[in-house]
DNA sequence: CTTGACTCTAGACCTTGATCAATGGTCTAG
DNA sequence: CTAGACCATTGATCAAGGTCTAGAGTCAAG
């Protein structure tokens, strides 16, 4: 755990959490990542902290999160003994979120299915449920 | 039922079907809704067929049909007899599409889920699992 | 006739999350 | 020293599905 000198070129950063080169320059413009100190020659040079928080980035993208959404978790974890209420607040809204989303997916998923049983899978357009259904005039007067 | 003259102008379609203009004008460049007859002024003008065509786009949008597909269902459509059975396929596909999204999402809201309810809501970073599971080095050597 | 609402076209712009290209400087092994 | 790999910057491009702008013509009501 000791505080390294930055030696790590992007290259190499990019090789060992497995993102590409300009994923970690976007990140760095977008303010996920902090900017690395630079070597005479212009370099970008990084440290063990830097691999840390770029896959704390990743991993949070997994859990659905947005880079926006990540900036703030970002500032928050750094907040001591503060920072961990948001935090939870966060990851409660995003389980809210992704609870709609699976909500509005097996809404549809369920009519989709309803549809497909129903259809004979031959015959005339006009009695295939789905396309019916896609074209009914419900909202006629 | 009568094949009607074209009497609707793009706004009013847009009004009815409650879409923007430019969507229906965009519709219309990506082959979603035929080229619909002119006015003497050069205003597109359109009749009912158009509106139930325009709708039935926005209803397989809903189903999550991305409009590449649903370019596919409206040749299908309009393919009597032998377009029901290829119909049935894109839902059934689309059925699957829809199932494997909610079953990721399922599985990224579980592991969610599981950190909140690990979650004191209070003290330190370190304690946090969330932040813990975000920033652990599982895969450090 | 005038005014305001509507429409026309071509093309630019938006969002999100990157990725690529062009041009040129740097680093390292042999 | 030189080749080849690496890095720098700016700006373009992509996917998807639209939305908006500018400048000009048209339509309908009063």
């Amino acid at each position: 755990m000791d505080t390294q000198t930055p030696t790590l070129t992007i290259g190499a950063v990019a090789k060992r959490v497995g993102v590409n080169i300009d994923t970690i320059r976007f990140y760095e413009r977008e303010g996920l990542l902090p900017e690395p100190v630079r070597r005479a020659s212009g370099y970008r040079s990084y440290d063990e902290g830097a691999v840390r928080q770029l896959r704390f980035i990743r991993r949070a993208k997994d859990l659905g999160f947005t880079l926006e959404e990540i900036r703030d978790l970002l500032a928050l974890s750094a907040d001591r003994h503060r920072g961990v209420k948001a935090v939870k607040k966060r990851a409660e809204a995003r389980l809210a979120a992704i609870d709609a989303r699976i909500a509005e997916l097996t809404r549809v998923r369920d009519g989709l299915e309803e549809l497909i049983e129903a259809c004979p899978g031959h015959g005339s357009p006009d009695q295939c449920p789905i396309l019916r259904a896609l074209s009914d005039d419900e909202d006629e007067a």
